[in-house]
DNA sequence: AGTTGGTCTGTAAACGTTTACGGTGTGCTG
DNA sequence: CAGCACACCGTAAACGTTTACAGACCAACT
């Protein structure tokens, strides 16, 4: 692992300058001899242009970060599958942050944009507080947020639809004819808990259907978590005959427990699910599940970061992107089971 | 976005030096009053570090990279879910490249390291020919590989077994009581068929069992084209009792097939996926499946690259993780239902 | 008082590029 | 043949750090 070759002992070997050296590397116009004498050089030399002394002269690391709350979670790799083809469509290389749900990791991303070792930065905060803000409008760099953040903050910012996306569920329950349909909700103090449990009561507004506390189950967001609420609200109202779950992985706790206590899905009980994961679609019966778009939040997002990397000085923007219902058998029945798609191998 | 402050607008306004300046940021001994200047300049300019300049100077970046042949893979997320924290806590940010599973990109990635914008690489190959050999040779920086490199490679190696797993399976099969085992596989050109078609061959041999053509079907790694595989070996072969899938996907395709032609699983047909993914508990019945260890695989390769980037330099090792059965409903029965782990959740 | 030793600080070079600027040589025109 | 335009090239500065080296200062010793 001897010292490289730099752009001097390129110089010295074709005997001309580093000034000529670095144009022909640049494409800049030389007389051709020139040319040939550096090329000639450089090859024999196997020389590799060192990155970081170029990022210091010119001022960009062709480095964007992206700072995802929990490399774990399934609906953050969504976003990433997304975001990392089109970063690297543009030239840029992808810095992975996972913050493990911190919100002190978050700020620290933040502020290491000084550092300057990326150009931008794309992240998705579980929860934005003041301090967020703060470092937001003091960032180095260019940021995206996935996720919602106040009228104001100077960055541009994509978000889900969260309501909608409860209420297509909703309407889709009703329009089977379902008339108790509960909810298994994850806890409130957490921002898509607050917000789902919301969009549920409005729901039932909205058709016209009484709001039950009753039918309203508090849990976690995993699947034992999950299968635990369906048993207790099970036993509190067994006239449920549907189930809108916060999360897939309460989905199948949910659908665990149906299947044990001898309850038939979707005859009797219809399940639905959230943020449509891979699970959802492996699951038996599949999971009726709405999707909340991560996918395309993330390419929205990379899009959007690379327009500002481009030079747009222009107004930060907004994007919603629409939630969409993945109708699957668990409420449509076994004609709805997915057989066909093509998934990632080996 | 105004230029931030360097160490240059430091040291004006502390009206010291820029090398009394570098040398409090970094703690070397300095007069308790200077450093007291310092410090309150920096405070008061929001000073923070140039991480480019500096690694242009100490000649390392705190970056690794890791690539991975497809970022949609689980196989790789679960790698990827180690790496990331082991390197966290080291001090290292992690660059993610994803080569789609292109050996050109693969090479691309190779030829990169000379560019220094990293430490050091973790790269799991989908396959290794000469030309990934010759990199590796000439690297530029500490390399590990996931997955299997020649004897004499000048670099660290962690590699699955795969042959060992596949007889797990077999094994736990055959004690089962199971003796008409066939083998569901990929396409036979990639490694990962090649291997575990040889794999499932000896394992029969060992255990006495006649190896039989009609037993073995070949499809691809994906789900619907692992159940077209079983319908047309169930429509050969009906007295089959056991499938031994190559692939998580593969055995989801054979559970749809078997339930559509109304086999029990696993009463009837005993079904074995491989990898281990978050789908094998996902699905009903829950999926047994032999684990190659590829979370084991990450986080050995990043602790082997760690060493080496401190500065060891042995010899180059081989560590090879053994693959573990997970048992599961699909041949095992009801009581294997797993129904209390806590997984990643909102 | 002159040396010694020690602590702290400043000057300047270096890391490997890119690029503004001015100099050289060529070929052309008058 | 003088003068000019032009294409090409080399010198040197700059990006923001770290660090070797030497200078300045002070206290203490002979």
């Amino acid at each position: 692992m001897a010292d490289g070759p730099t752009i001097n002992t390129i110089a010295e070997r074709a005997g001309v300058s580093i000034a000529s050296v670095s144009r022909v590397l640049n494409g800049l116009p030389t007389r051709q001899e020139t040319e040939r004498k550096v090329l000639k050089a450089a090859e024999e030399l196997g020389y590799v242009r060192n990155a970081v002394a170029r990022s210091l002269k010119s001022r960009r690391t062709d480095q964007v970060a992206f700072a995802m709350a929990d490399v774990g979670n399934p609906a953050y790799l969504a976003m990433l599958r997304q975001i990392q083809p089109v970063l690297k469509a543009a030239g840029y290389r992808l810095v992975l942050h996972s913050t493990d749900a911190v919100a002190a990791d978050e700020i620290d991303v933040l502020h290491s944009l000084g550092e300057r070792y990326v150009d931008g930065l794309i992240m998705s905060p579980l929860r934005v507080t003041d301090a967020h803000l703060e470092m937001l409008a003091a960032a180095r760099a260019p940021v995206v947020i996935i996720g919602s953040v106040p009228e104001g903050t100077p960055v541009d910012n994509v978000r889900a639809d969260s309501r909608t996306g409860v209420r297509l569920a909703v309407d889709h329950l009703y329009a089977l004819g379902r008339r108790r349909i509960a909810m298994v909700n994850g806890p409130l103090d957490t921002v898509p808990g607050a917000a789902r449990g919301a969009a549920y009561r409005e729901a039932l507004e909205d058709l016209g259907l009484p709001y039950d506390d009753d039918l309203v189950q508090i849990g976690d967001f995993y699947r034992a978590e999950g299968a635990r609420a369906v048993a207790e609200l099970l036993a509190r109202v067994p006239d449920v005959d549907a189930l809108m779950c916060a999360n897939d992985l309460i989905a199948l706790g949910a659908l665990d427990v149906l299947r044990a206590a001898g309850r038939r899905v979707p005859d009797d009980v219809a399940v639905v699910g959230m943020d449509d994961t891979d699970l959802a679609a492996a699951s038996w019966p599949s999971l009726t599940s709405v999707s909340l778009g991560s996918a395309e939040r993330g390419k929205v997002a990379a899009e959007l970061l690379l327009d500002r990397l481009r030079g747009g000085d222009r107004e930060p923007r907004v994007v919603t992107v629409a939630p969409r219902l993945a109708v699957r058998a668990s409420t449509a029945g076994p004609a709805y089971e997915p057989a066909d798609r093509k998934e990632g191998g080996a």
